[in-house]
DNA sequence: CTTATAACCTACCTGTGTAGTAGGCTAAAG
DNA sequence: CTTTAGCCTACTACACAGGTAGGTTATAAG
């Protein structure tokens, strides 16, 4: 399960990308909209905010707006922020390759072999689907089709 | 990243389903094979014997062995035993869906459809990759081969 | 029958993470 | 100069992870 951090910022993230030509959205107005605690949403903003996705503008007339365009953002960039390394075992992760401690040889171990393909597929629509594919509602797209826009 | 009880669970099926026509293995002997805490593995054990994967014998010659051949056991299943429902989200769930408190229409959120995806691929390698598998190394199986021993 | 072996059961402990709450400070607009 | 809305720091309650500890019970061999 992701935790309600992440959900919330998915929320929030596509009620920003939704509003009309860059207008700004006040955290309130999430808040109230999605039922998210006010203050624990202020948290999760500045976080979008320090890693660059969204821009905040202050006093009246202020709240948040995209920085980057949605289909920008893949919904793994998003997760990784809230929940650190999406990878089952350290072993597998490539932004944070750990060791296990008790590993003789890494390239022979069963687990981490049968948990790789696991996580390939699972990251490999995560790091493809981005917020524009879920706003716009896209349907069920098929490999190598433009949804790769910003594969590593 | 999934606990390390989940790993150690995995260490000593493998272990356990390696040796020789059913003679049994002991806690003792995963415990310092593996560099596994030994009383930790104790408890583990018998959650596995708990839900019916092992059987065990108690006393001189005592141990653990199979109770299902390893090519029933798939790595959702023992995976599920420790960490619960893998799903992203409880509305993902099938095993124990839970509506989130905060959704309106369940059927049209776009967080929902985009982590439906990943989780079905992921799910697929899970619940169909066995143990079996694992131990016979086999290498990359394509869709729709043998491996499918235990889909749903 | 006794002893060694190995599984079994219950309780406890420490650290870390989640999910917030609380309260005030600061910048911008009117 | 007041309102609005973002910003920053601290704190709390609770749960879970990852063990440790200590003793009890069943089994097999001598």
């Amino acid at each position: 399960m992701i935790s309600n951090k992440a959900r919330y910022a998915f929320r929030a993230l596509l009620a920003i990308a939704e509003m009309p030509d860059g207008q700004p959205l006040t955290s309130a107005e999430i808040a109230t909209r999605h039922a998210i605690p006010h203050k624990f949403l202020e948290q999760i903003l500045v976080d979008l905010r320090n890693a660059g996705l969204l821009e905040s503008r202050r006093g009246k007339h202020g709240g948040y707006v995209m920085l980057r365009p949605a289909d920008m953002i893949t919904f793994g960039e998003v997760l990784r922020l809230f929940e650190g390394p999406l990878a089952p075992l350290p072993c597998l992760s490539r932004q944070a390759y750990r060791r296990c401690e008790d590993c003789v040889n890494e390239q022979a171990c069963d687990i981490r072999r049968e948990f790789g393909r696991a996580y390939d597929a699972y990251r490999a629509i995560l790091d493809n689907r981005t917020l524009g594919h879920a706003l716009t509602r896209e349907e069920g797209e098929r490999q190598d089709d433009k949804s790769a826009r910003r594969s590593a």
